[in-house]
DNA sequence: TTGTACGCGTTATCAT
DNA sequence: ATGATAACGCGTACAA
């Protein structure tokens, strides 16, 4: 099966380019006879348009590049699907890439992105970056950004966040309302940018509830893997009577710690509470099943696609567009990790 | 920032855009000076070349279309992490899209794939698809297109894919041998392309142990999800005397099943031996853990997408390409869920 | 109503 | 060593 383009169409008509082209845009300075003629020869053909050409012409390449950290994550694959869905309403293509949480690979993935021209770009930093020059460069080229999740303030674009300050409060009100004294917390990387609100909201918590901040139980895990909170939870062991609650940046954290404390005896959540974020599909399985904070990928997904669609058409009309910033609800989903009566 | 081309190079330097072309790419009939000059003013510019027009240029758009049917499930996530790492070396950018096991999206997918050029296509057919015309159309039309996974054999293209049939004897054999005399199978969807294949090998395992075969204990799950798990192990529970194993042609199933049977007090592994398919991550947290039979998700991407880029590769440089097929090898994960001491 | 001519940004060919 | 020109396939201002 051979490619054909106007010219073939044009030639076997014996008429011009230009009519063909006109002709199937439905333009109309041209007659329905010739339409139809010229309609009917490309369906027998089964003629499709050069995308590709179209693109270097109205310089719009119809591509949407999305960078996670970790695509292996539940949460940016709920993400990933809300930017799908949007994209294919509005025609757009999505190009996938993952920075594995390295700042390298995010340069790289930024600069390949430019030059295949990709009309807008959607972008979690990496726990890694900590300098930001490389995306500012993106906002200065005038390539429209949208960052979701992990998110600078420095930099000069759309956001789509969780408001992780309010959700750690909500977190540690809620176990202070099952009537935990002493609440630990328990970081990922060390310097996750969700990681600084998080704890903000969490010694939030304690003030308005009178309770004092004690540095020796807020613990760095050395990642977010279920390992890592297997040998963070060897730590808290060691300080057990120290500790009635858990707060827990990551889901497979928690549950590394559940699942360790179980192998050691410990009552959940009798003994000590456990509470984690992201409601991964994990925490249904993990026995007691995990209370957990809600982060709707989904929706961020969704609400980035769609500004960064806005951004790009304003730009392709010339329309002046503001950046805006989003928050998406949280929710806490309460399950049996934090199910213990009142006392 | 504006945006510049080879013409605006060319002009500041007051040579032909041939020359700057040429220059960039580092042609031999370029002087020293001139390429120097070229290249210092277009890092200076910060000149990034048209991928677009290259693409226009050559009749390579260097993008590859990937369709899943459904990217929620881990397995699909490791085939595509894996596609990501070949593609990424060899330079082509991936189009990521889910038919959700739904055929009228694979049909939209393929027909945009299409239309957007990209220079090979890389699918796993849905569950619910039962006819090929429109895959067919592709290897037609001439695109590069590799089957994996769930595939057909009425396709004439390359295709990467598990031996089920292999897969489901090991898996029954390992039951066999753990003293298990009364095995149950459970699918999940009921027209899985998989589904037969497997069947076959677990009835083969059983004829060649001289065991019988009892269609009373094969069951069919409403849908691969936890939840089915759990209503078929109500089912099992009633029969209970009659299976002391079961095969599970998902993991996800099986751990619906360790949950229920957990909760109405059978012993697994002692009672009823447990075994699931794919070695997802739910399979470590599950009580007991699940034995599963891995399959290697990634190592499918990895050799689909070279696959797909060796026939891309031939086909412009209009060598000849024979289609292949290549079996990745599969891997039975003993964990405790099958742990019972030989009787 | 239709056709001519040009431009989008590259690169390959052929002159100079 | 460098440059002029054509071509990839499309859309459109302008001329006919």
């Amino acid at each position: 099966m051979e490619k054909h383009s106007l010219k073939t169409i044009a030639k076997k008509l014996g008429i011009s380019v230009a009519t063909v082209s006109k002709a199937l845009n439905d333009y109309n300075d041209i007659s329905a006879v010739t339409k139809q003629r010229v309609k009917d020869l490309a369906q027998e053909l089964n003629f499709i348009p050069d995308s590709v050409a179209k693109s270097l012409r109205a310089k719009q390449s119809k591509i949407i590049g999305f960078i996670a950290p970790d695509l292996m994550h539940h949460f940016y694959f709920n993400v990933l699907s809300g930017v799908l869905k949007v994209a294919q309403e509005k025609g757009y293509f999505v190009v996938v890439a993952s920075s594995e949480d390295v700042m390298d690979n995010e340069i790289r993935h930024l600069r390949s992105f430019e030059n295949k021209r990709v009309d807008g770009i959607l972008l979690a930093l990496s726990d890694n970056t900590l300098e930001y020059s490389h995306v500012n460069r993106v906002v200065q080229n005038e390539i429209p950004l949208v960052l979701y999740d992990k998110v600078s303030k420095t930099v000069k674009c759309s956001k789509v966040v969780i408001n992780d300050r309010k959700a750690a409060q909500l977190a540690t009100q809620h176990l202070i309302d099952l009537g935990c004294k002493k609440i630990a917390e328990v970081r990922g990387y060390f310097n996750a940018l969700t990681a600084i609100d998080r704890f903000i909201g969490y010694k939030n918590a304690l003030r308005e509830n009178g309770m004092t901040y004690n540095r020796k139980i807020v613990f760095d895990g050395n990642g977010p893997s279920i390992n890592d909170g297997m040998q963070v939870a060897d730590r808290i062991f060691e300080q057990k009577n120290e500790i009635d609650g858990v707060i827990c940046h990551n889901d497979l954290l928690a549950i590394g710690i559940i699942i360790r404390l179980n192998e050691l005896g410990v009552k959940i959540p009798e003994e000590i509470a456990i509470l984690g974020f992201s409601d991964s599909p994990y925490t249904k399985i993990s026995q007691p099943s995990l209370t957990t904070v809600k982060q709707n990928g989904h929706e961020i997904g969704l609400k980035a696609c769609e500004i960064l669609i806005e951004e790009i058409e304003a730009k392709v009309n010339k329309k002046s567009f503001k950046t805006k910033t989003i928050e998406i609800p949280i929710e806490l989903i309460i399950r049996k990790s934090t199910h213990k009566p009142i006392n």
